[in-house]
DNA sequence: CCTAAAGCCTGTAGTAACTACAAGGTCAAG
DNA sequence: CTTGACCTTGTAGTTACTACAGGCTTTAGG
């Protein structure tokens, strides 16, 4: 299949498997007479990979070394949950940050009494 | 006082005030004779308000909406809540995000058994 | 007073993770 | 036979900075 029944397949912009491809997420397809991607189920399957685990918050950085990982004959489970717990304390940490963003936004939200004072408080709090 | 001083009391990197300055979140500084940029307790507080807002998930574009509004004699309360409002929904949102994507991987991790398996069902999961 | 370190200047390039063209080649349908 | 959809490459733009390079100026120590 070409380029963009794989896109259509797994749901991603054509672009973005073309840019996997250059950054090395994914392994070059093999080419038609014309120079058009030529792709199989292996590779609907890498890409599948790759964009599930974006999905779930892992950097290009971090599918590399899953890639790494899955790509050997008995994929080490240990590097993997490794990985996992590296990811997820940093998926919290993240969780932690937007949760006090959102009680500050909440707090100053309430000060606004919506909207309906002539002079802001709002402004007033982030100035001084 | 010089970029070093204001940079150090507001604790943020020289650089960074010279980019804000740079893409116009804050106003050009006069200059000493020298060509050193020269703050006064003005500049303290606008860098204040651009950092406070930026801690609070605000992007540049909404900063700057912001401080535009700040900007008026007389800010409206009405303007600013909306944009709270909006942002909020938007934090909201990536918090969603982020409380599904640990959700998923608690589940994968658990799969993999605390990484004592020879061959990793993560991968598999990925995969398939 | 001299020198070395620290601080300042501008401008450019690099980061993550794409997205959006521009300019052109190919192919099937009407 | 030409129109439109699809493909190609390569480059530039996005967000929000950060990190130099190369070159001034100021400040502190001996």
């Amino acid at each position: 299949m070409r380029i963009g029944a794989l896109a259509a397949s797994c749901n991603c912009p054509a672009e973005t498997i073309r840019y996997y491809e250059k950054i090395g997420l994914l392994p070059k397809p093999l080419r038609t007479a014309n120079g058009y991607r030529s792709y199989d189920e292996r590779h609907q399957k890498w890409l599948q990979f790759v964009l599930r685990s974006r999905a779930l918050g892992f950097t290009q950085d971090e599918v590399r070394r899953l890639s790494n990982i899955a790509d050997q004959s008995q994929p080490d489970c240990a590097d993997v949950h490794q990985l996992l717990v590296e990811h997820i304390v940093d998926v919290r940490k993240k969780l932690l940050d937007l949760r006090r963003m959102e009680k500050a936004l909440a707090r100053l939200k309430a000060k606004c009494q919506d909207g309906t004072l002539n002079d802001c408080p709002v402004i007033d709090e982030l100035m001084n």
